[in-house]
DNA sequence: CTCATAAAAAGTGTATACAAAATAAAATAA
DNA sequence: TTATTTTATTTTGTATACACTTTTTATGAG
């Protein structure tokens, strides 16, 4: 999630990925206040870059009403009802066509995804995703699924930090229906594949709460 | 779109309608420079809630890179794309359980589509699909539909002002299908539905540009 | 003690100032 | 002229101040 930044970029900009990365990493747990000031004076910046910063997080979910969000069952199903909508959409596209380089990167996260380090696949998995997503040409598209990005994140942590089982076995048959151009088959697995994630958060969050 | 304001409300709130406005209107055509110090002036604030303004207008997609949006054929498609999949699920949601009062509502926009004044229907119309889209009961779906609001406005107004053939049977057709519980073909014929209104707006965004 | 009210503190919205960055205009060389 | 650099102008990003609102804490009545 973290990105590597070659220039020294805004104020607006370092505030809204390090105070994005404090509340995905756990540094600010859900249900946290906000306070401008306080983050203001905490991060060296003023108020104003921070302002901005907070409006951007509460466009993308990761604060609701100046707290930190605290994601609930249900907002755990709505993310993945339209992610299975959307996803499934985009993963038919790609099977209509994808670039061979990009179908390459896909087996490459495949692969990651058997042998990497639990970081390696933590990125390789939403790189995955990502290629799909892109494949859709829809411009809109993308965008409303990075808007949703952070909060997959989330969830994401958990499933591969659990180690959900069939998780990578299901990315390979997605990748085989692409590169088949079976486009439906191709949106078949991906919901289905996201249905399992689903699943597998719900039963996750479900032990937790316990 | 316009929606009346009880209560004075802030200088952000306030200058983001009227801005807003201005754009839909086509009082600030597509194209138009937006300068933070010309509208503050202009309007009468601060700077300050200008920005937080042009900000929100920014990730609605009424303004890119500083210039008020001119959508392109491509831009319709994709924004069509994703409603087609969003309110195609929200259609099959309302048919598997609606209110009776919803129900009813839905019919009098139906009603209202058929008798009402220009300005009467364009809203009716709106109505009609947010009745449904609400029925989805899943709070992110409702939140990006109606972050894509103001540019569905946009082209809600081609359709209506020219006057699209069978606009409201097909908005009857969905009804009864709600009605009758038939969530499939709710489904379908709201997809079937909305790929109408997108093959309408391109005939008239094409004979425009001619 | 519980509820209501008043006082205090904290937090946010807005205006404004200024420096840095981006853009436009002007001057100069080819 | 066209291209290129310099200078001027505009525009934005950020800091800061202050008034207004909201929240918290304290105070008093029942």
């Amino acid at each position: 999630m973290t990105q590597s930044n070659k220039k020294p970029r805004s104020a607006y900009h370092q505030s809204y990925e390090i105070i994005r990365d404090r509340i995905l990493n756990g540094d600010l747990p859900g249900g946290t206040k906000i306070v401008e000031d306080k983050l203001a004076r905490d991060l060296g910046f003023s108020r104003t870059p921070i302002r901005d910063s907070l409006r951007k997080l509460s466009y993308e979910g990761l604060i609701v009403d100046k707290k930190v969000v605290q994601p609930t069952e249900k907002d755990l199903r709505n993310l993945f009802q339209v992610r299975i909508l959307l996803e499934g959409a985009a993963a038919k596209s790609a099977a209509t066509y994808l670039p061979a380089e990009d179908l390459k990167s896909l087996a490459n996260c495949v692969e990651i995804g058997r042998d990497g380090t639990t970081e390696d696949i933590m990125e390789a998995n939403e790189r995955f995703h990502e290629i799909i997503v892109q494949a859709s040409g829809n411009s809109l598209m993308i965008e409303t699924i990075a808007r949703m990005k952070s909060i997959i994140y989330l969830f994401r942590k958990t499933v591969v930090l659990h180690n959900r089982p069939r998780l990578i076995d299901e990315h390979e048959e997605i990748y085989e229906a692409i590169k088949a151009r079976d486009t439906e088959k191709a949106k078949q697995l991906m919901e289905a594949h996201l249905e399992e994630d689903l699943n597998f958060c719900l039963h996750i969050l479900r032990s937790q709460l316990s």
